[in-house]
DNA sequence: TTATCAAATCAACATTGTGTTCAGTGAAGG
DNA sequence: CCTTCACTGAACACAATGTTGATTTGATAA
């Protein structure tokens, strides 16, 4: 723990931005604090004096970007049921998620990839599939069986963030926001129509 | 590396019970050499005889892993343009990669899960991904376009393994391999009909 | 200008896990 | 009976950890 209260803040950024750059070289379990010492430009000591251990740099930088994400998702229009029956509507949350990960593209690139971190995929899920699935449910009983939504919202959640991830890697600026929202709809229609086939 | 040519199965097998036990209780990267031998009830150094670090077990287990998950893949019948417009020869592949993950749940749960690795989770998708598009490309010409391709690949494959990890995390005795596949057309005809309304 | 004080530095320390080596043990099989 | 071979146990140098205490830096404000 650090015995000082007020630190620099370009310092606790330093770290974190070195902490980025080390999991994508690296991946999380090489990274040492001496590494991140020497990439940030700072004492060894110093490290210690904002964290505890590489641990600790890791959970301030999730908690960091998961409520970067709820302010995001919570700034969607009021829940209708009306409004709800245009897809534009329900795909406000996922268009706010989208935005925030582009907004912060280094971080989610490094956590949501390969060297990342599971469990913080798992919570992005839950924080916009919640949101998604809140909205399904005004308009599809069927959404409210307990069972069947918890399926329900991780199948849609993963498909979702398994495109985001698909778009991360590939390096962000090959699509725009509105883009990615496009693809989504021709993803859905598509399935739509292969599984009216069947 | 070790020198030996030929050593004992079952210790080699300890280590890797040893390495999934410890994963899921701390996490990959606080196991260590020290534990595992500890745990499998091995010495400290027979653990270098078999293994040269805890990447190295890492690795063995996904590749045979992965390895049987091909195997159950591979083995689905010839492709057919006629015969894959039904439902269950659609979801062929799907089929065998929910029973190859059944038949070895514990180490599943642990790669796909919250302590898991995101890279082999990757190669899961891929895998069978792959597979069904496969068969997907030969009834829609839309899914040759390599560009939407990728993503639509992306999009089945998380989906589907989005609803097998929340399955896995149930305790996988919740739910039959059969009841998994019904749900899944459950979850799609879901999807198609809300597509419908909108 | 000078005194102050928080933040960062630097060197030293005990501790813990690593990977390697090597002499020894014990059971199975020719 | 004796060889073989997987495994044991103890010792080793090495590297990263987390902590401490003394010291330097630099901004602010009296």
């Amino acid at each position: 723990m650090s015995v000082h209260e007020k630190m620099n803040f370009e310092t606790k950024q330093a770290i974190k931005n070195a902490f980025i750059q080390q999991v994508e070289e690296v991946g999380f379990e090489r990274v040492t604090v001496k590494n991140l010492a020497f990439v940030a430009e700072i004492n060894r000591g110093t490290f210690y004096l904002h964290y505890s251990d590489k641990y600790d740099v890791m959970e301030d930088l999730q908690q960091e970007l998961l409520m970067e994400l709820e302010r995001y998702v919570k700034h969607v229009q009021p829940l209708d049921a009306f409004q709800t029956l245009k897809m534009g509507q329900l795909y406000q949350p996922f268009i706010k998620v989208i935005t925030c990960i582009k907004e912060h593209a280094p971080a989610f690139r490094m956590l949501l990839g390969e060297q990342g971190s599971p469990s913080f995929t798992q919570k992005v899920k839950m924080i916009f599939g919640s949101h998604i699935l809140d909205r399904l449910s005004l308009i599809r009983k069927e959404a409210q069986d307990p069972e069947f939504q918890q399926y329900l919202q991780a199948f849609i959640a993963s498909a979702i963030l398994g495109v985001i991830q698909e778009w991360l890697d590939k390096g962000n600026e090959n699509l725009t926001v509105e883009e990615m929202v496009a693809l989504h709809f021709r993803l859905i229609r598509f399935l739509g129509n292969v599984i009216g086939t069947i």
